[in-house]
DNA sequence: GGTTGTGAACAAATTCACAGCG
DNA sequence: CGCTGTGAATTTGTTCACAACC
């Protein structure tokens, strides 16, 4: 609505727009502050600057990269990070055939400079990008250069201390994800929204044998 | 645990090992059926394969990659989705440089050829991987092509027919996530979990000024 | 007239607590 | 005796509905 400079809106038609019930959208706006004006709506500027501030993102928080193959080059080249308040303050990768390219203006650095990175940037949240067997080892160390929250994208689970933060983005997840409305479609029953929408049965090809959900036999 | 070759599990357990509730895990797990066996716990490889089943992941659901810049390859090459049950069937991109080459011994294809690898293979998911501008015509394209669920990893906003399934990946939300979990520990407020833990404030570094959170004024 | 903000009503989810079973 | 499975109690979340206000 920003972008598109609108200058007010609705909790009707913000509803409308994220699928859910517009008292929901006030009630949770609420939680903000009174930021809407009766008979009018919300202004979309103020609005979006109170949501800004309330999650904390109107600072930015540089972020380290470790990993420089195809999928760490991949979120090197995305912009969409600094953009939203995450530059990519540092590169690293343990590889010396990597070490010293520049990716987006940004040099590779050694993985064994991370300390010395972390503490110049004053970086917070480490990325990885590394293949699974080296993602624990590289989580240990962005840990004890002082990193406080890891995003990994390797696919295995880590082990971190209770206080850093660590979430994992697992991309056969969301696949899964994806099939388990496949198959409701296959069903004939109504899905849930997904993103922003699914739906019952279309034509739609492949629905590969998955026997529908069968009641429990009673211990 | 089923890698660990542990031959039963109790809820006490599960839910210690995912952080919530030993209730909660038997009754959920109470709606799949009655798995499990008093004074022992579940065997593992049983619950596993009734979970599998249904969740519909006992079948394959092959997909097509749409974008063969950096994050494409990086799909590409990522071992985990065949081994999950979702193989990678076709590749396909609008550039003729890419055209023609192979990765991980699948050739890529012409985005025109779409129509003939869906229905070929098959492929029920469309993974779209291009760059933000060519988004919303790539998923108009696999929804034509007869794809009924896609999985959105460029930085856009996309409008599907309401059957089809979207799923967007947005990395720099991941971020924010993380980055809330941050302010939090800065606030020295109790954190919760944020994929693997998360707690009160360690020494880490850097905590750039975000106010704490501020009392509405009254209408 | 239109839209917010919010108590109250309602619905859903979680946890308790214990009978039942291995 | 230990652990599941599940009604009942409790807590949490959502929606209704309307007074307050622009």
């Amino acid at each position: 609505m920003a972008d598109g400079g609108a200058p007010t809106i609705s909790s009707e038609r913000l509803a409308e727009l994220s699928g859910v019930n517009a008292a929901k959208v006030r009630k949770d706006l609420s939680y903000l502050g009174s930021y809407g004006t009766r008979g009018v709506g919300y202004d979309v500027e103020y609005l979006l600057f109170q949501m800004s501030r309330e999650l904390g993102l109107t600072s930015d928080w540089p972020v380290v990269i470790v990993g420089l193959g195809n999928l760490g080059h991949a979120l090197a080249n995305y912009g969409g990070f600094s953009e939203r308040g995450f530059p990519i303050a540092a590169l690293v990768d343990a590889d010396d055939r990597v070490v010293g390219t520049s990716i987006n203006g940004v040099e590779v650095r050694h993985v064994d400079e991370l300390p010395a990175l972390v503490a110049e940037h004053g970086i917070a949240i480490g990325i990885i990008a590394t293949p699974a067997h080296a993602a624990q080892e590289v989580a240990d160390r962005l840990v004890e250069a002082g990193v406080t929250s890891v995003l990994n994208f390797a696919p295995t689970i880590l082990a971190v201390p209770d206080e850093v933060s660590l979430r994992k983005v697992d991309l056969a997840v969301e696949l899964q994800i994806l099939s388990f409305y496949q198959r409701r479609k296959g069903d004939g029953a109504l899905a849930g929204r997904a993103g922003a929408g699914a739906g019952s049965s279309p034509p739609g090809p492949v629905v590969p044998g998955a026997g529908a959900p069968v009641g429990p036999s009673p211990n």
